[in-house]
RNA sequence: GGGCGGUUAGCUCAGCUGGUUAGAGCGCGUGCCUUACAAGCACGAGGUCCACGGUUCGAGUCCGUGACCGCCCACCA
């Protein structure tokens, strides 16, 4: 077989048996290099995959971020950094605990019938089964990771490290363990972090109800609240210092409607005069705001609900009811005792759980906590501190910009992190209970006995927030704690690629945990910090660059959910149009800061454009196997000087400098464009038209053709490999007739600009060629001349112009189908059907009329354009402000444009008065 | 209550540090089965750049105000 290209262009039959070799191949894995080694010496280019939750499958969003993520790899592979590109999954605790619950309840059975090992064992079954179905997707995408090293947080090697981190910052003294108001969500019956918590406006209802005066049950303090079953729980009212209405009231007792327990009139700035009555209930175990003014005045903390949030004994006759039932009934009971003063309308953020949007409940529980402000007992800065200089000193990039200001706001803001999880899936808090002395003790590993001697210790039943493990995996994935190669060579990785939405709950946890474990005292004894003198934030980020990507949103720009039923799978759509189409449209798309509307028309047309690239390979290798030769052996000198050769060597040369700039830039869309454009706009629409005289011609000089042709297609292919990576791979292979200088197309240097392969005359010269065929074009299409009949041509232009049509003469003419060109020295505009541009009078000799009418209306636009340009420019020239302030070259531009415009106004008349 | 982003052709979006009267893709119209490709080729029609004010010789581009969309953060009952 030799250039064999099937006739039509079927992605499915070529891209499964690439990405299949690939990893046969292990194209991508990146073996640790010695130090001092060849390997050693490369720039380094490390990126951490975003593990994908194993609770499902992967979305179009997904492809999005894996797109961008494999062009840059493959970029930065093919300009010969050392790449490495980490891929792995996440256990997402909450999220996976809840799928096989879900999973179970439609079973008729739960968890707790299971049990917490049986039930762990069904998780682990579920992760193999979805954990998988995500890889084999990422396969099938072509995404060019190291699956060598690819990890699940829950392998033993990362559940050590997360030991590990938990007890040294337990040591540290920022991990500690206490009863506070947490998110509780009464459905996962779990803890959640503040960040687990979503807001949304709601339109609900401020009650108010009366507190009568223990000594005088006649009089009343009216309370506000949007929660009245919470009240069972109260424990105070508290009135603002300064309310003139109330302080007369401050250190009286209340009694409490329902309930008849007496509660105290406290006062405290936390009461807003301005809102409500201005007296606000005081609920500590079920309010944070309540919850610190208790502690402020000592007031007793009464649960009043479960974990399901149901009324508990506390409760008195409300035991047993759900939070909501009991608010109904608790109103209606008001009413009957004359207690309840109405309520009023009220819109306000109601917290739900991320997870199952739960109405969160905030719950006084026993939690663990991570201090994330505090200064560790060892010194230095706290987690946050530290995170936050990093991007203060730009050792933290971010692309768009804005994002260093939302992180550092945030960083700024930070509240300690509630990281204990009442869930059964996850890593378990290395912590034992004491039965006999309750000393809780934090270790690495099971203790055989108390410090009390007791020999009845229980570990810590709760686990971890998900987000703890996956902070740490830049480091965690690479070795730490132990001093490895793969730190010193890997660490801080180059790029992080992500969405917003995890920009907190993990981008900002990395940085937190990188800025903490990698430096002094837990940073490990690196070979390759000997004799660096001090260690710095700098050595320590968990990365240099973050690219915040959009988010892909529907046709319509809807968010893409599962309950709008307008998800985009992947495989299916990849299996319609190519994984290269794909990929290709959602790259074209991806400019910065806007989301993406993915539009299915324009996957269509870049599969057209996939399609456009295998016809130009079988067009080439058509002719190459007609003649012989070799698409590689290199061009002629004499093929060097032909116009079309330099222009389209210039041309590529430009383009491969516009998209490493673009690349460079994370300008996806731009550099995408680019390549769309040249190779479709300029190397098939022009080149290959151009020198398809010389293909069909005599066998050397078609030889002479398809040799300096395949230099710029051949490395074209390499400048869209890392967004087409299937469709070149498989052309580049068929080009060297399967035996590539490369296993892969992916191993292969990456076009740079060569700037001495810029060549302004030629891509002027051309330009000016373009400009006249088109100009011909036009004229037979107005003239309404048949396709088929050729037509002389007359040329009115200076000598260099007309120098430069002679030399080209068999071009234009071809392309333009005309047949002879005259070259005049007078004015073309008599002849009736013209076209005059600055360089140029041009006209077809046909005997057909054109439509008179129609031309007098456009050159009449055409007239106005221009004389609207005039005006503009002669405004701006005889403005003396204008020529002593504008720099010279717009100056200059503007005389010129002055000139010609004059002069295209004056044949534009010219043509206007002969139709008359 | 704070903060951020957007508003440019019928649709989706570019337009970098202000510089000749704005570009692309898709869609649309007309004509072509020209021996790589009809998933194609050629030609064409579409825009007072949200509004008002300001800075400037010069403003989609910078500043201010407003309108309309969208997003994020926040312990006011």
């Amino acid at each position: 077989m030799s250039h064999e290209l099937s006739k039509t262009y079927d992605p499915g039959a070529i891209e499964p048996r690439w990405a299949e070799l690939w990893i046969r191949e292990k194209l991508f894995d990146i073996k640790t290099p010695e130090p001092g080694s060849e390997a050693a010496k490369r720039p380094v280019f490390t990126l951490l995959l975003p593990p994908p939750n194993v609770t499902g499958i992967l979305h179009i969003g997904h492809m999005f971020e894996h797109t961008e993520m494999d062009i840059v790899i493959r970029w930065r592979r093919m300009r010969g950094y050392l790449t490495m590109w980490l891929p792995g999954t996440d256990h997402a605790g909450i999220a996976t605990q809840m799928m096989v619950e879900r999973q179970l309840a439609s079973e008729g059975s739960s968890r707790q019938k299971l049990g917490r090992e049986a039930f762990v064992a069904r998780v682990w079954e579920w992760k193999k089964h979805y954990g998988g179905a995500i890889l084999a997707q990422m396969k099938r995408l072509g995404d060019s990771v190291d699956w060598e090293r690819e990890y699940f947080t829950m392998d033993d090697n990362l559940s050590r490290c997360v030991t590990e981190a938990f007890v040294r910052l337990h040591e540290d003294g920022l991990i500690y363990r206490g009863k506070y108001i947490v998110n509780w969500c009464p459905r996962c019956m779990t803890a959640i972090s503040d960040l687990e918590v979503v807001h949304e406006e709601t339109a609900g209802k401020l009650y108010l109800i009366k507190y009568p005066l223990a000594a005088n049950p006649g009089q009343f303090l009216p309370i506000a609240t949007t929660r009245p079953e919470t009240m069972l729980g109260d424990t105070a009212v508290a009135v603002n210092p300064r309310d003139q209405r109330y302080t007369a009231l401050i250190g009286r007792k209340l009694r409490l409607p329902l309930l008849d327990r007496e509660i105290p009139v406290v006062a405290d700035d936390f009461a807003d005069p301005q809102f409500g009555s201005g007296a606000v209930k005081v609920t500590p175990a079920h309010d944070p705001n309540d919850f610190q003014v208790g502690l402020r005045h000592n007031l007793e903390q009464l649960n009043v609900m479960d974990e399901q949030a149901r009324i508990n004994e506390n409760g008195g006759p409300y035991a047993g009811l759900d939070r909501f039932e009991a608010r109904e009934k608790i109103i209606h009971d008001l009413e009957a005792r004359g207690l309840y003063a109405g309520a009023k309308d009220h819109v306000h953020a109601v917290g739900k759980c991320d997870r199952c949007k739960t109405i969160v409940e905030p719950r006084l529980s026993t939690q663990w906590f991570m201090a994330v402000n505090k200064t560790p007992n060892h010194g230095g800065m706290s987690l946050a501190g530290a995170a936050k200089q990093a991007a203060v000193d730009g050792l933290i990039r971010f692309t768009p910009e804005n994002y260093r200001t939302i992180y550092l706001q945030w960083m700024e803001n930070i509240h300690d992190w509630c990281i204990s999880r009442q869930l059964w899936w996850g890593h378990r808090i290395p912590a034992w209970h004491c039965a006999d002395c309750k000393e809780v003790t934090v270790v690495r590993s099971q203790p055989a006995k108390c410090k009390c001697g007791s020999g009845k210790l229980d570990q810590e039943p709760d686990v971890l927030d998900t987000w703890f493990s996956s902070g740490l995996l830049p480091f965690t994935t690479l070795g730490w704690p132990e001093p490895t190669r793969d730190l010193e060579v890997f660490y801080p990785t180059s790029l992080l690629i992500t969405g917003f939405d995890i920009l907190f709950f993990w981008l900002a946890r990395m940085a937190m945990f990188g800025c903490y474990f990698m430096m002094p005292p837990h940073r490990p004894a690196l070979a390759s910090d000997r004799g660096k003198g001090q260690i710095t934030l700098c050595d320590a980020v968990p990365f240099r660059e973050v690219y915040i990507h959009a988010l892909v949103r529907d046709a319509t720009r809807q968010k893409i959910s599962k309950t709008k039923g307008n998800v985009i799978d992947p495989i299916e759509i990849t299996e319609k149009y190519g994984t290269d189409a794909v990929r290709f449209t959602l790259a074209s798309m991806a400019s910065p800061g806007t989301d993406i509307a993915f539009n299915e028309s324009r996957t269509e047309g870049y599969r057209a454009f996939a399609n456009k690239i295998w016809n130009a390979a079988r067009f080439v290798f058509m002719n190459l196997d007609r003649v012989g030769g070799s698409l590689t052996a290199g061009a002629s000198a004499g093929a060097k000087e032909r116009l079309e050769n330099r222009w389209i060597l210039s041309r590529f040369n430009r383009v491969a400098g516009e998209v490493n700039d673009g690349l460079a830039a994370y300008r996806f869309d731009e550099a995408a464009n680019n390549i769309y454009s040249f190779f479709w706009g300029e190397f098939c629409d022009w080149y290959l038209e151009i020198i398809k005289p010389a293909l069909l011609g005599p066998e050397a000089e078609a030889r002479a053709a398809l040799a300096f042709l395949g230099e710029i297609f051949e490395g074209a292919l390499r400048l869209l490999s890392p967004f087409m990576p299937f469709i070149t791979e498989e052309i580049w292979h068929a080009m060297y007739e399967g035996k590539p200088p490369q296993r892969s197309i992916a191993l292969a240097r990456y076009p740079e600009l060569d700037a001495s392969k810029i060549d302004d005359r030629a891509e002027a010269g051309m330009a000016t060629l373009q400009e006249l065929i088109r100009n011909i074009r036009d004229l037979r299409a107005d003239s309404k001349v048949e396709p088929k009949i050729k037509t002389p041509v007359r040329i009115h232009a200076p000598a260099a112009v007309s120098d430069l049509v002679s030399a080209n003469r068999g071009m234009v003419e071809r392309l333009a189908s005309a047949e002879g060109i005259e070259f005049v020295h007078q004015s073309l505009a008599e002849g009736g059907s013209v076209r005059a541009t600055s360089q140029f009078e041009v006209a077809i000799v046909y005997e057909q009329k054109i439509d008179a009418a129609a031309e007098r209306d456009r050159l009449g636009k055409e007239l106005k354009k221009l004389e609207g340009q005039l005006a503009s420019a002669q405004r701006q020239l005889g403005n003396e402000q204008f020529l002593a302030k504008a720099p010279a070259h717009v100056v200059d531009g503007l005389r010129k444009q002055e000139g010609e415009v004059g002069v295209l106004i004056k044949k534009t008349k010219a043509v206007l008065d002969k139709l008359g």
